[in-house]
RNA sequence: GCCGGAGUGGCGUAAUGGCAGCCGCGCUCGACUUAAAAUCGAGUGGGGAAACCCGUGCGGGUUCGAAUCCCGCCUCCGGCACCA
């Protein structure tokens, strides 16, 4: 029982650093594992060290917290860490434009976004803390990539890098600007690097296979990954190059077409293209690989591009039909999907078709649809087409083979099996699986990223850094300007190094991995951060492993998540963890966009949460985030609406003044203490199923709509009756995880003892839920006419009978009978004329 | 362009096969106040005096019934392998 003389308006700014303090100090979510109690995980992906919160990052982390405080609330044992993708790009553009080492500017980050947690009321178990730009993290990512190394899945190639002739340097793709140096302008063309992969390609079928387990995924993101992984199922089929020993072999997921096959395109980077090119064509052919080259892949790929290619001057033989055809190469071909070479068959494929009408190319029909192959073959998407005034249509449906000898009447589905057959028995070809996913490229020419520990010894060539060397250390005194080379290479004291196997005179590799690389082993070092003699612990990843619950934006569906698929993959070959996968749950938030785009430091369109923060309050903060709309969804900030957030709260302070008698066991049985209790237990039963389906948005509006009806009660009939206290216990508890600090100090004031995150969830009870009278609407041919109020357990025929009774059911009949008349139990009768 | 998603009052949204617009913002009117702020109360999709009609990006379809499912289109957002 608590007393509040003079009310006490709701301060945040004084009650929130306090609480805060309070559950910092008390290590209240630093955990251990327990094997007597449930285990749960829950991750939000690591941001980026950029300085500053925005409320991107606040929705993000306001969702993983009411996560991480509703699962304690349940009674689990939660793991809810916290680190930071510390490496990267924007800290060493930094250092190059205002002269800021980024092992000087990241901890200060770092620092300052910690603030930023704390003041949302945020709570991790900072004893597990790590940043992948500090030694103790990135040893362990160069031990990984040894690993990969040791297993064969590391390995080099000659590979482009989009390169500043001007700067004389390497540039993201961010840097480059509609073709252009975002620095100085300069068009950006392409330089060949021999570069680090990881063999991702050869987990390809595994990640497509464990991708339909993954049920706690969202559908779009299985998908997305799904269609990046791009598996067909075709041909390799080789077709003899007149002249030459080795043939073009071409990748198709069309073998059946073949016998259209009137022409080769080979992509502009082919490795065969300079030998074969004549003398005649030479000129064409290497300006068009220049251009290309310069070429992004977006744009490259562009159906709406028009097609453009240039003559060979060479012939292949089509193996089916015996003709000679000519060999193309088109930037529509990519070198880095297939084998770099398609066979162009324009009367079955759209992009084929509107290059041999440019080129005046053959076309032959291979396919023709079938009337009624099957219903549905109507679609006008794959009819027939005649361009410009063609002789013969493109087809890409569908049908029955002609023009195709042996092939000839079959459907389409039989040919592809019998043409496969026999290009197998004459060893023409061979029917294959390919991907559309490539090897992984992790070599970066930058200084800011953890070394590859590799060294190139003259005498005995490559050699890998041996494990008790490791880590191998960015030297800190480097310099930042671009030019030539990975700021590494000019550090003579870093590059100089002994050989690990002959101890001669040996080199450094200088490139530096993909910061993707970092980020995909970080939950597993979470499970044991402070190991200083392993990556982690095997037995530490069994009890916490998998993440039960990972939280993050959208944008990472695709790159982050799956290389963190493939890293637990070849983890789990080599014995170190459990699991097969790491993620049992997934949740992609949608953005917070400002001015149409999403909130970055390079946009200029930032909302940081300071500012949020310090006007209303972290609950405030919180609670309208949460309150914006669907956490999928991306979002348009405006700060209009706070203020009614704010205000709900400040209502929500003014119900907990007066006596309210807490633990009162008798609960008076009028009607209004019936209908109170009803909504009480109503909003538990919702809040509790939002939260699991992460819709905070209507969690928040059931807590508000409790909120109004304990307002109304107690302006009826006050605050002291037992019913009044049952609701306000419930409310606080309710909303505990979503606006920790007002709950918590009501929960106090209120004479609750310990903290209120550390109660139990309240449990829904059916019984006090329930109604006695249902509203059942009455549709008269499909429109409302009627509603009515029966009692719950109304039977079927009651419920019609008293809906034909209705008058305005009547007046609608207008004296006609019911044709058909549809029950849908406590909800509706529909009667039909 | 390709892959994925989204379009509902003036605004954020709710309803995922069964009452379109819950909850909140904004606005209007009223109470309290010398006044204002704050707070509280009433109203608020469009048309119509009303009965009622219309209405969920556009066009079609399925169904007794569609914001919700299916087909086609338009617009916006994310990813496209070196931003993370």
């Amino acid at each position: 029982m608590s007393t509040n003389d003079a009310p006490e308006r709701y301060r945040p700014q004084v009650i929130e650093p306090v609480w805060q303090r309070t559950w910092l100090d008390s290590h209240m979510y630093f955990v251990e594992p327990d094997p007597q109690k449930r285990k749960l995980y829950a991750l939000v992906m690591f941001p980026y060290p950029s300085g500053d919160l925005h409320m991107g990052h606040m929705r993000n982390y306001t969702i993983g917290d009411v996560v991480a405080r509703y699962y304690t609330m349940l009674g689990y044992n939660v793991m809810n860490p916290m680190g930071w993708d510390a490496f990267g790009l924007p800290a060493e553009n930094a250092a190059i434009q205002q002269g800021i080492h980024p092992a000087v500017r990241t901890p200060d980050n770092i620092d300052r976004m910690k603030e930023q947690f704390f003041k949302m009321g945020i709570v991790y178990d900072w004893d597990r803390e790590l940043a992948s730009c500090f030694p103790d993290y990135y040893k362990w990512t160069q031990w990984l990539f040894l690993l990969f190394y040791e297993r064969g899945l590391a390995y080099r190639k000659l590979a482009p890098a989009n390169w500043c002739p001007k700067d004389e340097t390497v540039l993201a793709n961010e840097q480059v600007v509609d073709g252009r140096c975002e620095r100085c302008g300069t068009e950006v063309t392409k330089k060949d690097l021999t570069q680090w992969f990881f063999r991702i390609t050869e987990y390809a079928e595994r990640l497509l296979e464990s991708l339909d387990q993954l049920e706690g995924w969202p559908d779009r993101v299985r998908t997305m990954q799904r269609n990046w992984i791009g598996r067909s199922t075709g041909a390799e089929i080789a077709f003899p190059l007149s002249g030459y020993d080795e043939p073009v072999r071409v990748y198709t997921t069309r073998p059946d077409t073949i016998y259209g096959a009137t022409f080769l395109v080979l992509a502009p980077e082919h490795p065969m293209v300079k030998q074969i090119t004549t003398d005649k064509q030479r000129a064409a052919v290497d300006a068009y690989v220049m251009q290309a080259r310069k070429e992004s892949e977006i744009e490259r790929l562009s159906t709406d591009k028009e097609k453009t290619g240039v003559f060979t001057g060479a012939y292949a033989t089509n193996p089916m039909t015996g003709d000679q055809i000519p060999v193309w190469i088109a930037d529509y071909v990519l070198v880095t999907y297939g084998t770099g070479a398609i066979q162009a068959v324009p009367g079955g494929d759209e992009r084929d078709y509107d290059f041999a009408l440019k080129y005046g190319l053959p076309v032959i029909s291979v396919v023709e649809p079938v009337e009624a192959v099957e219903s549905g073959s109507n679609d006008p998407a794959v009819a027939p087409v005649y361009k410009n005034g063609a002789s013969v249509p493109v087809y890409t449906g569908p049908g029955v083979m002609v023009n195709s000898g042996p092939l000839n009447d079959m459907l389409t589905g039989q040919s592809k099996h019998a043409v496969i057959s026999l290009l197998e028995a004459e060893g023409k070809g061979k029917g294959t699986i390919n991907y559309r996913l490539r090897d992984w490229l992790i070599s970066r020419q930058r200084y800011w990223g953890a070394p590859i520990p590799i060294v190139y010894c003259p005498d005995c060539g490559e050699a890998p850094v041996p494990v008790e060397q490791l880590p191998v250390l960015l030297p800190a005194d480097v310099e930042f300007k671009p030019g030539g080379e990975s700021p590494l290479a000019r550090v003579e004291s870093f590059v100089n190094t002994t050989c690990p196997r002959c101890g001669g005179p040996a080199r450094r590799e200088t490139d530096t991995m993909d910061t993707f690389v970092d980020s995909s082993w970080y939950f597993l070092r979470y499970c044991d951060p402070h190991n200083a003699e392993a990556p982690f612990r095997r037995d530490l990843a069994d009890y916490w492993m998998a993440v039960d619950q990972y939280t993050g934006g959208v944008e990472h569906a695709i790159l982050h998540l799956l290389y963190s698929r493939f890293f637990t993959k070849v983890l789990a070959d080599a014995g170190m963890v459990g699991v097969q996968e790491p993620f049992k749950r997934l949740f992609t938030q949608g953005m917070i966009t400002k001015d149409g785009a999403k909130m970055s430091k390079s946009k200029g369109n930032v909302v940081p949460v300071d500012e949020m923060v310090e006007k209303y309050g972290a609950d405030t903060g919180r609670l309208f985030i949460l309150f914006i709309g669907p956490p999928e969804d991306d979002a348009e900030w405006s700060d209009s609406g706070a203020e009614g957030t704010y205000r709900f709260l400040h209502r929500v302070w003014r119900l907990y003044e007066g006596n309210i008698s807490i633990g009162s066991a008798h609960i008076e049985t009028e009607q209004a203490d019936r209908a109170l209790l009803r909504q009480v237990h109503l909003t538990i039963q919702k809040v509790t199923a939002d939260i699991e389906r992460f819709h905070f948005n209507t969690a928040v509006s059931a807590v508000m709509i409790l909120a109004n009806a304990m307002q109304s009660y107690r302006d009826a009939h006050g605050t002291q009756r037992a019913a009044y206290a049952e609701a306000a216990r419930n409310l606080l508890l309710l909303m505990a995880p979503m606006a920790p600090h007002i709950t918590e100090e009501l929960w106090h004031r209120l004479g609750g003892h310990d903290s209120i995150h550390r109660q139990s969830w309240p449990q829904f009870d059916a019984e006090l839920a329930a109604s006695d009278v249902v509203t059942l609407v009455i549709q008269v041919n499909g429109k409302v006419r009627d509603k009515i109020e029966m009692p719950s357990d109304v039977s079927q025929e009651e419920a019609i009978e008293a809906a034909l009774q209705s008058d305005k059911v009547q007046q609608h009949l207008n004296g006609k009978t019911p044709r058909q008349v549809h029950y849908v139990p406590g909800r509706l009768v529909s009667i039909v004329t």
